[in-house]
DNA sequence: TTACTTGCAAAGATTTTGCATCTGT
DNA sequence: ACAGATGCAAAATCTTTGCAAGTAA
């Protein structure tokens, strides 16, 4: 009754998939990123390999807007950028506070145990894209 | 072909329901909360509303990890509380500190105009079931 | 072998939409 | 009257699950 995980192909690549992607992935963009080189592959099985992940704590899960959840793999509390315009996510290279979780700390009456910051604006690109359309305009 | 947007009960209604919650409601919470009052409101209707009431800026959407998406009635840029115990959110009294949005700025390629805070923990309400349950046990 | 894993398909849950009808202005 | 709003039910998404067959240990 005991729970022995298995070493498993389809894991480890949900895994790595997750891990090299810049883009903080949904399940069905892993699952179509893996495909090819897995035609096997379900994506039931992405979402079931995703919950072991995350209960191992090798992933981290969030939803940014879009109303689908995005993983990451953790490397540590790092903070996140979502553009408002084309709803892409990035991590921002920029020290965790923990002044912040302090100060709540001292302000709440709940037991805190971190936080989380979420930046939003224009992203780089779309910028770009305004740019060059707005001159097109003229 | 322009949109004049008309004054209707159950928008209002719905806006008033998440206004005078503390509770960051679900639009299904919405829904069960007005339907007392007011038999004929559909689901599918609440959802039309608030897609208009966060369009026209009166209502905030976040997803806290329960998987649906909860509204707030905008106040002003204000932090949450997630209790990863029992999912319950609260607003959290503290200054938006802007000193993070403007070190974001200084750091980030993209164009920042603002952030959130989100902390994570277990709630007063949690800590108390779980210490009554531990004095129970000896 | 044992029991964890997988694929497949069906089921769940949440949110969106088409359409005929109703209602503010 | 006209264009926006509503209810209802069907549809679209995303995610979870049951089950029989596959597979690591």
């Amino acid at each position: 009754m005991e729970l022995h995980r298995r070493k498993s192909k389809q894991r480890e690549r949900i895994y790595e998939a997750i891990r090299a992607s810049r883009s903080h992935p949904t399940a069905q963009e892993v699952y179509g990123a893996l495909k090819a080189g897995m035609p096997s592959l379900s994506l039931g099985n992405v979402y079931r390999n995703i919950a072991i992940l995350l209960e191992e704590g090798r992933l981290q899960a969030g939803e940014f807007g879009s109303g689908t959840v995005r993983y990451d793999a953790v490397t540590a509390g790092h903070y996140h950028f979502v553009c408002e315009r084309c709803g892409a996510v990035s991590d921002l290279d920029m020290p965790a506070v923990e002044a912040i979780t302090a100060a709540a700390r001292r302000l709440s009456p709940h037991r805190v145990s971190g936080h989380t910051v979420r930046f939003y604006g224009t992203c780089a690109g779309c910028l770009g894209a305004e740019k060059a359309k707005s001159k097109q305009r003229r």
